[in-house]
RNA sequence: UGCCCGGUAGCUCAGUGGCAGAGCAGGUGACUGUUAAUCACUUGGUCGCUGGUUCGAUCCCAGCCCGGGCAGCCA
């Protein structure tokens, strides 16, 4: 967005954006219906006689008293000498939505580029805004490529040399710029691309200088991750974060159409054992001098909650609660681990989507996982195809036929005994040596997954030992319902359970891991009160993103990434 | 947290115990319905930081900082 300070800077004294920034909010004395100056104005243009066009649109930020008019030009006015300009008679009307989006039906709306990349015929009216890709100048026109992020694909604009801002700005623009342009489109004349823009008009919203980070060449990873507030208008970005966006509304989809409630669980949790690694914790209390207890100790009583608190790692014990009364629910939110995990699939952030299932065993669990696992690749194939694949030819050839192969075939399921048993009859070397009662290690998952499987499996029935308090305790009393489900590439992708129903077996299991049963009681009220056989997983998000776009690093397919030592943005 | 690799121009990277290099980006010019356009010329440097060895360190050594990979923990 446009600030004063970028306004003045670098550039002639007389250009149309100086001017029409004396047509600010003050200068009309604008106010809103509390009396204080609105952040956002809509002027409309009536003198200028034209069929009228919005002309604002952005003010003042409420502290400022210079506020900043960004407009939209139109040709005729553009082309008013400097000092008319300034008494342009204006209707002003106050708009209250989000710029410029709110104009109002005498506009000629904005169109997305991928609508118009996508038109079904010429038109003699287009109006688009968004970012300069790339620019390339020919004798007397430049093609400039713009990106809303609409589409991976942006659309070629030709802005020819005869435009009255052509010199001074058109030919200037750099990558990175925010335009506007008004023209027509029509046929292309060159080869690669089905329509292109002609300008009519032709604004810069926003100068992007040649300091601009993002080049036309492509960028490493690990320096677009430090520029994190600009990677989104990468294509590789951009069509990330459409795959994300897409991948969220697929999964409420999928458990909508069937029946599943949708429960938002705590963020904040006074549940310390929850069984699922180290807890951020939240505190009012003076990091410096908190209270004490007479003991010495930091009185957690005088806490804001009264007690010690931390952020979610789960939100599968809440989500029990209500499988018990609306018997299928699921939960998708940020989740929080404090643990010093330094490698390329954790986030101290990261969000999850976990279902839970009243009236449902392992069995069930499993068939649902991979109903699930299927329903985000098929949607994601059919609904981001050209994100995709951008995918298989700039980040991972394979892509395709991996996805498109889960898909197929049906998903492998493997007890823990017998992947213990492949494991160890397979003639390999391991570094961590495979036993019955230990964790399958990264390069015995890997191993299952994209060598002996070559396909997705879930491994169930582990040893109990190795699992949390809550799990079902099979028969066997070794083992318990477990299951992980790994794909390759990516490792342990899903984790889930049956959960213990019975309470007699669940107290003892609580006594084993040291729980308070006082902690716990809500829990075990479930099971006196009505108890049923319930399971539930937990899908970790990105990693989900990871496996269907195929980039490697958790880092790159959340906005902001949260990591040991790094809080950026 | 452990092991390993790296840090040189805005970006991607060469390089050397003795004047700091290339491609791209930026600038100037030429050419052109171009597609990461092309061609010529050109601006641009705390060689991560601190200390040590040395006549001399970007280079060798130590410590620190930052980034990455792998492992553990897990989703």
């Amino acid at each position: 967005m446009w600030t004063p300070s970028q306004a003045h800077e670098g550039r002639p004294p007389c250009r149309p954006q100086t001017q029409w920034k004396t047509h600010s909010a003050q200068r009309f004395g604008l106010r809103g219906r509390d009396g204080a100056r609105p952040s956002m104005y809509e002027v409309r243009n009536v003198a200028a006689g034209a069929a009228p066009g919005l002309r604002v649109v952005r003010g003042r930020d409420g502290t400022n008293s210079t506020a900043v008019a960004i407009w939209l030009p139109h040709p005729r006015v553009v082309r008013q000498p400097d000092e008319s300009a300034s008494r342009l008679p204006f209707r002003v009307c106050l708009g209250d939505g989000p710029g410029l989006r709110s104009a109002p039906k005498t506009s000629m709306p904005r169109t997305l580029v991928k609508a118009a990349l996508h038109a079904a015929s010429a038109m003699d009216a287009i109006h688009l805004q968004g970012w300069v890709r790339t620019r390339r100048d020919a004798k007397g026109f430049s093609f400039i490529e713009i990106n809303d992020g609409s589409s991976l694909k942006g659309i070629q604009v030709i802005a020819d040399a005869s435009l009255p801002n052509y010199a001074t700005e058109i030919a200037r623009t750099h990558t990175g710029a925010s335009i506007e342009v008004h023209g027509k489109l029509v046929p292309s004349k060159g080869q690669g691309q089905q329509w292109e823009v002609v300008a009519e008009s032709f604004t810069i919203i926003g100068e992007a200088d040649a300091t601009y980070p993002l080049q036309k060449k492509g960028h490493t990873l690990e320096f677009l991750r430090e520029i994190a507030h600009l990677r989104p208008r990468s294509n590789l970005f951009g069509a990330v974060f459409r795959v994300r966006s897409r991948l969220a509304f697929a999964i409420h989809q999928f458990f909508q159409e069937r029946g599943f409630v949708y429960v938002h669980t705590p963020i904040i949790t006074a549940s310390d054992c929850e069984g699922a690694g180290e807890l951020f914790r939240v505190t009012t209390l003076d990091p410096v001098r908190p209270p004490l207890t007479p003991e010495g100790a930091v009185d957690f009583a005088k806490d804001f909650f009264g007690k010690k608190a931390y952020l979610t790692v789960s939100g599968q014990l809440e989500a029990e609660i209500f499988a018990s009364a609306l018997s299928n629910v699921y939960t998708f939110g940020p989740t929080f681990r404090a643990e010093n995990s330094n490698t390329s699939r954790h986030a101290a952030e990261f969000w999850m989507i976990e279902p839970e299932m009243a009236f449902c065993d392992l069995e069930g669990n499993m068939t649902l996982a991979e109903q699930f696992v299927k329903h985000l690749i098929r949607d994601a194939r059919e609904h981001c195809a050209a994100d995709l694949e951008f995918f298989a030819k700039f980040v991972d050839k394979e892509l395709l036929t991996r996805l498109d192969f889960v898909l197929e075939r049906p998903f492998q399921r493997c007890s823990y005994a017998e992947a213990i048993d492949v494991l160890g009859k397979c003639g390999r070397n391991w570094e961590h040596p495979v036993k019955w009662g230990d964790n399958l290690q990264s390069e015995h998952e890997r191993f299952l997954a994209e060598e002996h499987f070559k396909c997705p499996v879930t491994v169930y029935n582990y040893p109990r030992t190795l699992k949390p308090f809550y799990m079902r305790v099979n028969d066997d009393g070794k083992t318990v319902c477990a299951m992980d489900l790994l794909v390759p590439g990516i490792g342990e992708i899903i984790g889930g359970s049956q959960r213990e129903e019975r309470l007699e077996v669940l107290r003892e299991a609580m006594a084993h891991h040291q729980l308070s049963e006082k902690d716990y009681w809500w829990y075990l009220d479930l099971r006196r009160f009505g108890t049923v056989p319930h399971a539930g997983f937990g899908l970790g998000f990105e990693r989900m993103l990871m496996f269907i776009t195929g980039v490697s690093n958790i880092r790159d397919v959340i906005p902001f990434a949260r990591t040991p030592g790094s809080a950026d943005f």
